[in-house]
DNA sequence: AGATTCTCACCTAGGTGGAAATGT
DNA sequence: ACATTTCCACCTAGGTGAGAATCT
């Protein structure tokens, strides 16, 4: 707890009792103002929701004719609200077809999303610009493999109210109107785009880099928004029609653009976490937090010490094979390993039975493998993280051998968007592999599932720093600490002494 | 001199004594095999050269016709040579026009490129892949605004032989023959590819993320050398017939291509660098180096204490208005500010007096301003690198204001390619909003030239950690070097006591 | 003997929330 | 009172050459 906001921790807290669920104002129904669409049907696609609101493709009607004053477009405080279900329903819940034959996309991630919706999804937007975790993701299915498509997101009101949170009973109240009217929302083109539809379909679409601002004067391309709002991400599929250049697009054109939106992607913006439940479970689940995770805090020099030995005696974790979810700040094996632990947790976790942040180990199932050098034709590689690999449930067929048959050819990554799908996790290059279909050989060798590459420990830089620089301040060697500190504290040759 | 490889300085006497030129092979012409071509001529543009081979225009004859064999295609070592000229004579060399009204492409940082030519420039490969320092970046010319081009690199053997290093002479020797006919090089498209000419036009287009490796085997889509070859990368500029998907494009179309090739972008591949020369020019020059630049090396703690002390009293650097250029490893004011230094240098480099890389200082000039809070609307926004900073002889009209009318859209960054011009020196939104044209408003309403933003001394991290550490074991803050190391010693919140 | 691979310390670059400071 | 901004420690991610180990 003492990583939470003062301010939080003094009046949030009832939102500490329990699951609590936040008494949210509403949760609305994905239909738009004018344009077709319907709430998204309970289906068994096991991870994602989607609804679907079709522009173009049903109805004629152009988001660009209407765009004197798209601000409300997507208020749809005047619609039809329906309470949202638990959690179990909502995951289950499928995008509808929009038009026979037309685009489907899936909310990838969508468990994550409904752990924050459940509790009142906020977001941090800054002048400077802020990314969303969790990021919308995407898979699109049912494009035409040989059209190009452009893909871009957007996001609109919910409505037009100003929000308070009070911190009494951790809720969120109306606390006046707005009128978004005259603000044109802006479209963020995903940087893949254009693309075909087969490319499309063959990753997940990520909008990681998507960032937040309050800066109504920003000329850095970020989505602008008014902080205590409600907002919703939207996902725009948009035929390229090759007779107009589409490269500098601002806004949506006026045929040809199907909208998907997903109720569980509401959010708030905030410019300080108002509910401590919200920060903490984005500490828990956003690697860039991993700082601010409990058992890691404001520990003192000997704490470090005693927390970097390598209590399973000469053996680091390897973890490097498994492809790590940075959207959940967690790990999955890529195939049957079993047993328990993920780098998102302090090593301390394991033998020592200290806490750990409770979200940290509630899905995770790794194994503890002993090191083994990396052979050497394999040691590079990153992991390879497959699309979908945070849907273990993912339908095998979906990735067939047949996938990759393709040779890869050198189109330059569209990085560190990693093309959607690896978030920084794999390098640009295993991805854009990917993109082109084909796997490292490693993987279409039937790779070891537990072997094989040796994760680095995160040495806490402190210790590494304290132990290195008072050898070099005095000249000696202090061999034990400093071989409690590399991550092969066995191997003779590490200690290079100055 | 303590930063080189042991082998090198053992070797390599020859090549450290004076300037040495390299006695290289040759230096080639840039006419290609059966395609149209001709030597650069000199010209008027300051720090360009480029060599052009047209393929399609006007010679019709396609790239992938000859795909069969096309390892030996940019061999040229038949070819007419040509002994290289001063590095000055080659700062004024310029492309040449390719047909009437045809792209015209120049080499980016030729200065830096002629540096290293002058000693014979060597490039890491590895198994895992390595970027190339310096990196190709172009600026074309002569495009049709309004068509669609995809931009590719690839890189072709300079000739059949391998070659050996000899130290004592420090001179690369032919070692034997190699048939490269068998091995098809590999296309890398830029990631902005396609791009309207106009887009293009605007940007500098860096290949700053290409990697090369010597694994044949790789799948991550590097570029696939020999180890110990002589190479050249070309750069290719291709029309976008939107009846045809290039969006997997893996070799060259028949027709619309354009390339284009740079004799002092010649390099041997090597799997550690040979000359020392060439690793102590990497190491000035390459920001990811640094760490082996002379005087911050092997320091002790009161070494590193003394140097980071603020000698110039209660002032911090401020660098942060400049644009730094990542290939020089040096960073030029935006305007008429004098003085001198660089944040690749060690403070220690001004007062003190200490020694500093020779060529740390060479092209900088900057002033010591005094620390000022930067305006709350203009803090966050990171240094604007305007296309072409490194030339601050380019022609002002090149980018006028006219240019910056464009709203800025949304597309999403192809970062951190920064859409080839920054190379994550500017936060990706600012090079996306400089794609779309439009600059800061700090910019567009004349700023402070020598302002206001605080650069991060570099804060020798063993310091920080060692009194930040000593404090957390001892609960005892240690006001006094925490306050020569924070970035704003003076300011009386920012000691977290903890 | 020479070439290659691997691990490392040390960088750049930038994404987190905390907490103090500052608006409003 | 409360919203926002700023600065910071602490992370992730990954690009360097050095040097030891290993391969050929």
């Amino acid at each position: 707890m003492q990583g939470l906001s003062s301010r939080a921790h003094a009046f949030s807290v009832e939102a500490l009792v329990g699951k609590t669920p936040c008494k949210r104002i509403k949760a609305e129904d994905c239909k738009g103002e004018r344009v077709a669409g319907s709430r998204a049907d309970p289906g068994e696609q096991e991870t994602t929701t989607a609804a679907c609101t079709v522009i173009g493709e049903a109805d004629e009607l152009g988001y660009s004719r209407r765009a004197c004053c798209p601000g409300v477009l997507g208020a749809i405080s005047d619609a039809p609200k329906v309470e949202l279900s638990t959690r179990e329903e909502l995951k289950t819940a499928e995008a509808e077809k929009c038009g026979a034959g037309g685009a489907r996309v899936e909310l990838q991630g969508s468990d994550l999303w409904n752990r924050f919706h459940e509790i009142g999804t906020e977001m941090i937007i800054t002048k400077a610009g802020r990314r969303m975790f969790p990021s919308v993701r995407v898979k699109v299915r049912n494009l035409d493999p040989f059209r190009q498509y452009y893909i871009a997101m957007d996001i609109t009101p919910v409505d037009a109210k100003r929000y308070r949170y009070v911190y009494h009973s951790s809720q969120w109240m109306v606390a006046g109107n707005t009128d978004h009217s005259c603000i044109t929302p802006r479209l963020y083109v995903h940087p893949d785009s254009p693309c075909s539809g087969e490319t499309w379909m063959r990753q997940i679409i990520s909008f990681d880099r998507v960032k937040l601002t309050n800066n109504e004067m920003d000329d850095k391309g970020h989505i602008i928004l008014q902080s205590m709002h409600k907002y919703r991400p939207r996902v725009h599929v948009i035929e390229h029609d090759p007779r107009f250049d589409l490269s500098q697009i601002q806004s949506l054109p006026a045929q040809g653009v199907r909208t998907f939106s997903f109720p569980e992607t509401e959010f708030t913006t905030v410019t300080a976490y108002q509910n401590q439940q919200i920060t903490k479970l984005k500490i828990d689940r956003n690697p860039f937090a991993k700082g601010f995770r409990d058992p890691g805090r404001n520990r003192g020099v000997l704490d470090g010490i005693l927390e970097s030995y390598p209590w399973r005696g000469p053996l680091s974790l390897d973890f490097k094979p498994f492809a790590l979810d940075p959207q959940n700040g967690s790990c999955r094996p890529p195939s049957s390993c079993g047993a328990l632990s993920s780098p998102s947790c302090s090593p301390q976790s394991f033998p020592l039975g200290l806490p750990c942040s409770d979200t940290c180990l509630h899905s995770m199932a790794l194994p503890l493998c002993y090191k083994m050098a990396p052979p050497a034709g394999v040691a590079s590689p990153r992991p390879y993280s497959v699309p979908g690999a945070d849907r273990l449930q993912e339908p095998p067929g979906v990735r067939s051998l047949s996938d990759f048959s393709l040779l890869p050819s050198l189109r330059g990554q569209k990085e560190p968007d990693c093309r959607g799908q690896c978030f920084q996790v794999s390098p640009p290059g295993v991805s854009a592999l990917r993109l082109q279909g084909l796997p490292p050989p490693a993987l279409r060798h039937a790779p070891p599932p537990c072997s094989l590459y040796s994760y680095s420990l995160p040495v806490p830089p402190h210790l590494a720093s304290v132990t290195r620089h008072l050898k070099l301040a005095s000249g000696v060697s202090l061999t034990p600490p400093d071989g409690l500190l590399s991550q092969t504290p066995w191997h003779p040759a590490i200690n290079h002494c100055l």
